[in-house]
DNA sequence: GCACAGACTGGCAAGCCATC
DNA sequence: GATGGCTTGCCAGTCTGTGC
């Protein structure tokens, strides 16, 4: 799809974009052999510049430089040609204000290998681990977890990112990761009921109480977020990829969620507060 | 419960293009 | 050449809703 994406050059719109497709231009390659792009003849030099630093960039990787010129709605254009390189994060913190709180769970799957991080213990690590990605995935990390990240250690996150609540609105999929995980009939088992707030309690819990169980409880909730970010991710692609005039490449494979080697203790959701559902 | 990033919206300017 | 319609980019103000 990247290489069937013109929206990040400069001029181009979605109407542009549209009418480059139906006028049989669906690849950069098409743009580039084609002398007859219907662009305002001030731009036609930027727009072949573009093109070819398009191909330069995609060939060296970049993709902060595509993830930095489309807009957090388009972000998932760049997920098939980076899917190699995708980090899916999510945060647990004490609270939601920065510098009173702080962060006290990372998970972060990268398709392969679930990595959790802890406060206290490998936190630091995960500053070097992320560095190997080049597409971050997450669900309002735009808003939250990566400016939070950023302040923890004082790094900037200068990976494209694709933060699923963006990309998924428009496709009507609107409100929390969990009420959209519903709408998908993903099952979250006896984590259901279990929100960020509960995760807080739960650190508590296990920093007073020592219960191991807690931090368990903690930990699988953390990972079950990003385990789901990706059939997630794959469902917001094909169904973009979907809802374009033109089908410039195949739907990728549909996507399980990964089995979550965590298990959440019933009887310490209970003693938090989470009811049953 | 609330902060805040990002989306959304409307208005405006500028350029292109077809038509007269 | 003048005009109007269309498109894009930019800006500022407002709104939304998610995170823990």
């Amino acid at each position: 799809m990247i290489t069937s994406t013109f929206r990040h050059l400069p001029g181009v719109g979605a109407a542009f974009e549209e009418r480059l497709w139906r006028g049989g231009c669906l690849t950069w390659q098409d743009a580039a052999a084609r002398g007859d792009i219907p662009c305002r003849k001030h731009e036609a030099g930027t727009f072949a510049r573009g093109i070819t630093d398009s191909h330069e960039r995609l060939e060296a990787g970049d993709a902060a430089w595509f993830g930095q010129r489309l807009g957090a709605a388009d972000q998932w254009r760049l997920f098939a040609a980076f899917r190699h390189q995708v980090a899916y994060v999510d945060i647990e913190t004490t609270g939601l204000g920065w510098p009173e709180s702080h962060i006290t769970t990372i998970a972060l799957w990268d398709g392969f290998q679930l990595r959790t991080y802890r406060h206290g213990d490998n936190l630091e690590t995960f500053a070097d681990d992320i560095r190997d990605y080049k597409l971050l995935v997450t669900f309002n990390g735009r808003g939250f977890d990566a400016p939070f990240i950023e302040q923890t250690f004082r790094q900037k996150l200068d990976m494209a990112h694709l933060d699923l609540r963006w990309v998924l609105k428009p496709l009507g999929y609107s409100g929390g990761l969990k009420r959209v995980e519903q709408a998908f009939g993903l099952d979250r088992g006896n984590l259901a009921g279990v929100d960020g707030y509960t995760a807080v309690l739960l650190w508590h819990h296990w920093r007073n109480s020592g219960d191991d169980r807690a931090l368990e409880t903690l930990l699988a909730y953390n990972a079950e977020d990003v385990l789901t970010l990706e059939p997630l991710a794959v469902h917001a692609y094909n169904a973009h990829l979907a809802g374009l005039p033109v089908l410039p490449e195949h739907p990728l494979p549909q996507c399980l969620r990964a089995e979550n080697p965590f298990r959440a203790s019933a009887e310490v959701l209970r003693k938090v507060g989470v009811r049953a559902v």
